[in-house]
Formats: C-alpha cells, structure tokens, sequence
DNA sequence: GAGAAATACCAC
DNA sequence: TGGTATTTCTCC
C-alpha cells in the first residue's frame, strides 16, 4: 500500500534560507533554474523555495490536490501551508497532513505556478508569492478574528402574488367593529349581508359601528323583504383603502409595495434604506404569512450599493478603428502558452478607455474574464462608472478602502465566477478569475504598479505588475493591453524591437517577446461638434507649450519664481473667468547644484548622475557609487566660468503665497500630502475645482489626473528642473511623463489652452520633447542614454538596500554583502560575463526615520541567477528591477 | 515562532 | 571546568 506525498509551502517565516538538499528542482514549475544550478551549483544550492512534506492520510488521499490549504503539524505545533504539489514519494520521513482548512483549493494552477514564478524572479520567499494571491485575513489560525467572518443578514422575500389586497393583512394593524364589518363585506357574495348575521359575526352589541360607516358613505342599511341587511356602496378598491385606514395598515403596506417592486428578495439593510421599516414589522408580516425573513449569508459588494446608467459603445472615431482592427487581428492567436501583447500609445483625451472596452466586450462574448488595472491614484468613481456602466453586473472592483471582510467576499464571488471583470490597482492582478482572457493596464507607465521596497512597511515581495502580467497573460494565453501617453522605456522598447531580438536575449530585457505597438496620435474633443471623421467626434489641437528660460529672467533683473510671462498668462486667464493649475513638483526637494547663468548641473563623470549637495560635510556626493567631489567656486562649463552657482531645492518658497501677491482676488486650492491627508479628500478637491469654486489649483505631483475640467485653459509647471536632476536614472523619464501628462491637462474643450514650462535648463531633451509633444524624440535620446550606460531597459538591476539605526553597523554589513556577492560571481564563471556589483554607497535619502539606509545594485540580464538563495539577514531588502534608486 | 542544540561567556 | 546566558538551528 503506498501513500501520496504532498509538498507543502507552510506559511511559517523561514528566517534563514538554506539548502533544498533532498528536492530537486522541478524543470517544468522553475524554467532555468536547473540549468542555472547544474553550472554553478555552489552558488544556488540554497533556496528561497523552501518547502515540507508530508503524507496523506486515507481520508484525505483522494481529496486533496495542488492549491489546496491545509493544517500540518510543524515542529510542536500546526501551523497552515499550501500544497505545492503530490508526490509518490518524500525525501525525508514524513508527518500526516492534519485535515483541509477549506474545502477548496485556494490557488489555481496557473496561479501556482505565477507564485513559483514570482517567487525566483523577485528572490522572494515562496510563501510570500503565494500569499499575494489569498484575501488577508485568510491565513491565519482563527479566521474568525481577523474580520473575514461571513456576514449574515436578514433577506426579505414576498409569499403572497398581489400583498395589496390579501386577507392575511387583516391580521395587522388595530382593530375595530367598523373595519370588521368593512371586511365581512368585502368577502361576502354581493357585498351584502343580512345585519343580525353581520352584528353577530363582529360581536357587535349596538348597530352604532354600522351608522358611523353609513354616515361615511361606505355602507348603506336596506330593508329587502322585511330583512334588514348591510352593503357594501364604494368599489371594492375604495373599501380596501378605507380598511388600511382604519386598520393603520399603511407602514405594512410601504413595505409590500418596496418588495412587490423590487421583484426579488432584498436584503434587510437595502429594505431599510428605501422605506421606513424596523424589525418589528417585519417580524408582524412574517407572522401573518405575508413574507419570508430568512437569515443568510450576505456576500458584501463593493458595487451593490451603486446605480450605474447603462451605457452602449459610441461609434469610434478613425485612430480607435484602426487600432481596434488590429488587436482584433492579433487576438485569434492568442492561446493558453501564448499570449498577445499591445502597446496602445494615446495621447490624453484620445479615447484609450473606449479601445479598453472593446476588448472586454470581444473577451467577455468569447466566455472569458478581464482584469482591468489602474494606478491607485485614478481609482476615481468616474474609472469605475465606465467600466460598470458598459457591463452592468459583471464589474467588481478591489481597493485599498475595502474591509477585510469586503475584499474577502469580493474573492470568493471572483472564484466562483459571479463577475467577469475586475477592476482595481496593481494587486487586482492576482483576483481568482478562472477564465482570464485579458489584462489591461492603464496608465502603464505609473510607478505605482511597482511595490516600492523603500516604502515603509511589512512588504516582502516588490513585485511589479506590469513585469507579473506578462508572464500571467503567458500562463493563461490572455490580451494583455499596456495603455499610456508616455510609455515607460520597457514597453516601448519592446514594442518598437529597437536594438533588435538577438541583443535583447543576451542583454536580458524585461520581456523577449512580440508587442504590438498601436497609436493613437489624436486627441478627440467630443461628440456632436463639427465632424471630421465619420465618428462625429472632432479633433482637438494638443496645447502650446511655451518654455520659459528662468536664466534669461534672472538676468533681466525679475528674481520671482513666477515668469513674466507665467504672471501675464495668469491674469489673463483669470480676467477671462478661466481656471489655471500651477504644478509644482516638490519630490524629494532635491539639493543638486545648478549654475544660474548656464544651467550647468554637477554630474559625477562616472555614473552620469548629478551630485547631491551634502551641507554638513561640505561636499558633492554620488550615490550610486560614493564619490566625493569638491564644490566648485566657479561654473565648470568651459565658456561660462559664473560664480553664481545655486543650491537647488532648499527652501522652496510657498507658490501660494506669491500667488497672492500677484492676484490677490483669485480663490485658490491646495493639492498636497498635506491637504490630501485624509482618504476621499483627493475627491472633495477635484469637486470643488471642478465646480469653480477656486480658480486657482496648486498642486505637487497627482494633480487632476485623467479628469475633464473644461475650464482649465492655464497649466504652469513653476520649476521643471527639480526633479529632473535628481540621482536616479530615470528621473529625465519621469519628468518628461510628468510635464505632459501636467500639460494634458490644459485646453481640453473648445475655449483652448496654453501651458507655460519654467526651467534653468530649456535646452534638455526632455523639456524640449515634453514641449513638442514629441514622445519619439524623447525616447530616442533616452534610450541612447540607457543604452550608454547600460541602465534598464537595456539592463537589468537588482538593489538590495539595507537599513540599520548605526552608521559603522550599515557600511560592516554592506560592505560583507559585496564580498559575498563578488565571491559568488566568481564562482558564477562564464555565467557571470553580463553581471556587475556597483556599490556599496549611501541611498540617496541615506537616513530615514532615524535609519541610515544604504544600498548596493546588481546589474545583470537576470539578476535572481546572483541572488537565488543568498542568506539575507534581517534588515536587507531585495529590490529587483527597481523603479527608482533614490 | 518555539524548543533543542550549540556556542559564548564567565566565575572560580 | 561547570554553569548559565545567548545565539543558531530545525521543524517535513
């Protein structure tokens, strides 16, 4: 008799990885790794992938497959894992597995295998990769505790077909002689009935019920062959009304009258919200057999409560047939094992949403399921409103608002099939849709769909969604759709194939395949103006772009951060009775140093990065690779020789207040950390601009993103150059994202708009692109920087920061981890031809809530080969294909 | 995360 | 050298 083995991840912090002595890697789960370990075994012998087996016991033999979650004894105690795979036999002795912890599985397949995925390319514990794709709370020893408790709630039902008019009624509510007798008649033949027979049946004493219902009309006494009888004079609706008055039936009847029009059970809560009612009358209803009140399980969702208006596709203009025509194309490729990738290049306000919902439709007639990601930030009613109004029913979304207990029962419906699209940010990628055919990812080049290792939190897996969807679009044969005005480097890179195939394999870019690149050059200004294509929708000019050199100012004796022209621009608007957005971008309110008279910015020659001004020591450091350097006297640059020579970001005056000064009756709003603390404040201000009750929006860095405001006809970015020269080598990409998307935001209706650019520096490439609308120019150059300095897309890096409270603690540590890591390059041989260690050398925001904080980076094609099963010690973390290096 | 084993530390 | 505090290891 043999016995079935399962390998289990159990969800128990392995502190230390160590070697996976016994369990060979399975080829087919862990592409490459294999190989990679048959060529230098010493360097990935140990393991992140730690797993235990055990045996089934008989009950559960036939039961239990891949995905499932069950109880295991660990050491003295049970503790959860999950089935990694079923084996004929263990490499070690094993224990039992304890019993099912629900009954089923709680990974798919697929997902399975995405977790082993994640977990080796983000050199991250399995256990980790695997609970990206569980609701918290579930894991746990008590669900019970952790809020994910099923919620049970009331649900109304109707018994009776027509309630306005059933007896049972006559059950409630007070009685009276008078409402008796209205009643006997109602049922009598001929609405009449002999009056001693009547008086007898209500227990009537006197005949003085029977005048009163006379003398109100309803009831009239005859004499019909010597017998006195009682009838009924007003239709029989007229006397039902007269009994629910007398009877005070009014409320019950409310509550009939929500249930027979709503046509189906309702919940408690949704009963109460549109009518007057307590537990009590429903209680009294369901006695008299009127309706059902059944206690059940209530699923919550995050959309029930909203009414959406149905909406159908509009026609679509000329760009959106043209790109819709071409995915459909590529689509009847698509299958499990391959997937088809699209770049949809649009600018703002060309219609990407409306391409996003073609897709969805196409995927959802074909019987399969979509996942719609958005950067957090856009997570607006209106995003969702778009997607659920096209498909009502059949969106969920997932935020980060959502309860424990919501986003659990979200899970739940998801897996078993209750909705077809889920919307959500970046961890809505790993919603249980069984039938996945499409992902899209809108606003592609956010670096929120990053997890970002250098925020402050219990993260341990800094996966990035864009990279995870790819390989799930793989997995499941799925339409994967990148959207964005401004690409990131990495997907148009791959769209265009530029630097060709061969040297994409040997350089290691984020993806080897085919993306179809689709554009959308036009922005659509609405239906029902003058058509100029077949659509009826008109094109719209993108706004000019005036760059204002702030050194010419300053040379003209104006030293106010807002130009000549920025101020005249202003009052302009302001006289017209226009809005204007003042963008200032504040981020890490970098201390690089700039010449006033040329714009010169210290760079350090090696890494082609600018310096960072360290006050304290009084000198320029690099912080990617820990140079010093002397502060310069004068202008380096060979023809200018200036003294003027300025210590950027250190003290960023208050725009506001100069905005005060130059208009002092414009009403201004403020959009920042500071203002924007609180969760639906984000909302509130968007609202309140957009009703013009200010004229003025001042904002850092999210501002008004994706939102029609028709009024807006000025957007000025104060300071482009802050930010640009930040040490990081994607801060001329950021930037140039930044000041187009900022510029997106003027002239979207008829009355036009203009967008005012102040720099030190007009002449860099990414101003001067962000001007001209000129994504191609941009990237062109960008890419010939990477590629010179072997920088992402061209290369991949790995940053592995660690923090620690003592300085001599940080550089000890660090400085052991480049050892370890140059020792294991060696043993890497050949292998290691394309890998490189750089530092270690401070962050660049090197201390932090009391930590300092530095960091070293791996450049390699794939960085993981170097760092698989490395013995990271508290305190490190791992941050592969980094978005930033600050 | 907890108990067992290994090691570091210390008084004598 | 024995006893104890501290760190490391293992758990299928």
């Amino acid at each position: 008799m043999s016995l079935i083995y399962a390998e289990v991840v159990v969800n128990v912090p392995i502190r230390r990885t160590f070697a996976r002595r016994h369990a060979a890697p399975q080829p087919d789960l862990l592409p490459g790794f294999a190989a990679a370990e048959d060529e230098a075994p010493d360097v990935n012998a140990a393991s992140n992938f730690q797993t235990f087996h055990y045996h089934l016991p008989p009950e559960l033999e036939a039961r239990v497959i891949p995905g499932h979650l069950v109880w295991c004894p660990f050491g003295n105690r049970q503790v959860q894992g999950v089935v990694l795979a079923l084996a004929d036999r263990a490499p070690v002795p094993t224990k039992p597995v304890s019993r099912l912890a629900r009954p089923e599985p709680v990974l798919t397949s697929v997902q399975l295998e995405l977790a082993t995925w994640i977990a080796r390319y983000y050199v991250a514990p399995l256990s980790e990769a695997i609970k990206l794709f569980l609701p918290p709370g579930l894991l746990q020893k008590d669900e019970e505790t952790r809020g994910i408790r099923a919620k049970r709630e009331a649900e109304i039902g109707l018994v009776h077909p027509t309630p306005q008019s059933a007896p049972e009624l006559l059950a409630l509510g007070r009685n009276s002689q008078q409402a008796q007798v209205i009643a006997r008649l109602l049922a009598a033949p001929k609405k009449t009935l002999p009056k001693p027979e009547l008086m007898e049946h209500c227990g009537m004493k006197s005949d003085s019920a029977l005048r009163a219902l006379s003398d109100r009309g309803l009831v009239a006494l005859e004499n019909e062959d010597a017998q006195q009888s009682v009838r009924l004079i007003v239709s029989r609706e007229d006397a039902w009304a007269a009994l629910v008055e007398m009877r005070g039936l009014e409320k019950y009847l409310s509550v009939l009258t929500v249930l027979e029009e709503a046509g189906v059970p309702l919940w408690k809560s949704e009963l109460y919200a549109r009518v007057d009612a307590d537990l009590k009358l429903l209680r009294e209803l369901a006695n008299a057999g009127l309706v059902t009140l059944v206690e059940r399980v209530r699923m919550r969702d995050p959309l029930a409560d909203r009414r959406y208006a149905p909406t159908v596709a509009p026609p679509l203009t000329a760009d959106q047939a043209t790109v819709w025509s071409q995915i459909l194309e590529k689509m009847s490729n698509t299958r499990p094992g391959k997937a088809t990738r699209a770049l949809l290049h649009g600018v703002t306000g060309s219609g990407k949403t409306e391409i996003y919902l073609k897709a969805i439709d196409a995927v959802l007639h074909a019987g399969r399921q979509a996942i719609v990601l958005v950067p957090e930030i856009a997570l607006t009613p209106q995003t969702v409103a778009r997607f659920a109004g096209r498909f009502p029913g059949r969106v969920t979304v997932i935020h980060s608002a959502m309860s424990r207990g919501e986003r659990y029962d979200v899970w739940r419906m998801l897996r078993a099939g209750e909705f077809d699209v889920a919307v959500g940010p970046r961890s809505a990628l790993f919603a249980p849709l069984p039938r996945l055919g499409l992902i899209i990812i809108d606003e592609e080049h956010e670096a929120s769909y990053k997890q970002n290792a250098e925020e402050w939190g219990s993260f341990t897996v800094f996966y990035d969604a864009r990279t995870v969807a790819d390989r799930l679009a793989e997995l499941t044969g799925s339409l994967l759709i990148y959207g964005s005005a401004t690409p990131s480097m990495e997907r148009y890179l791959a769209a265009t194939g530029a630097g060709g195939s061969a040297e994409s394999r040997t350089e290691g870019k984020v993806t080897s395949s085919e993306m179809l690149l689709l554009e959308m050059p036009h922005r659509v200004m609405g239906h029902g103006d003058p058509a100029v294509d077949g659509s009826g929708a008109s094109y719209a000019e993108l706004p000019p772009v005036e760059v204002v050199d702030m050194r010419q100012e300053l040379r003209s004796g104006h030293r106010s951060i807002f130009s000549r022209s920025l101020q005249s621009e202003l009052h302009a608007t302001l006289d017209a009775g226009e809005q204007a957005i003042l963008f200032l971008n504040r981020r890490g309110s970098a201390t690089f140093v700039m010449c006033r008279d040329c714009g010169h910015v210290q760079e350090c020659p090696r890494c082609e990065i600018p310096l960072t001004y360290h006050e304290r020591a009084g000198v320029l450091i690099c912080h990617h690779c820990d140079r010093r350097y002397p502060i310069p006297e004068v202008c380096p640059e060979p023809d200018c020789g200036s003294k003027r020579i300025k210590y950027f970001g250190s003290g960023t005056q208050r725009i506001e207040e100069v905005v005060a000064q130059i208009a002092p009756r414009a009403r201004l709003l403020r959009w920042d950390a500071d203002t924007t603390g609180r969760r639906g404040s984000h909302e509130e201000i968007l609202r309140r601009f957009a009703a013009h009750e200010a004229d003025v929006l001042v904002g850092t860095q999210m501002i008004a993103k994706g939102l029609d405001l028709p009024l807006v006809t000025l957007v000025g970015v104060i300071a482009a150059d802050v930010g640009l020269y930040l040490p990081d080598f994607r801060s001329a990409e950021r930037t140039f994202q930044l000041l187009t998307q900022v510029a997106g935001r003027a002239g979207r209706s008829a009355r036009g708009g203009r967008v005012v650019i102040q720099t030190y520096t007009p002449e860099h490439y990414a101003i001067r692109a962000a001007a001209a609308h000129d994504y191609g120019a941009f990237f062109q150059r960008e890419l010939a920087f990477r590629r010179e300095h072997q920088y992402p897309p061209v290369r991949r890096l790995a940053r592995l920061i660690y923090w620690h409270k003592k300085l001599d603690a940080v550089q000890e540590e660090t400085a052991r981890m480049v050892a370890i890591l140059r020792s294991r390059l060696e043993q890497l041989g050949p292998a290691a031809e394309w890998i490189g260690v750089i530092g270690p050398a401070p962050a660049f925001f090197a201390r932090h809530r009391g930590y300092y904080r530095w960091h070293i980076l791996v450049r390699a094609p794939d960085p993981a080969l170097l760092l698989q099963g490395l013995d990271i010690p508290f305190g490190w973390r791992i941050d592969v294909d980094p978005v930033s290096l600050l």
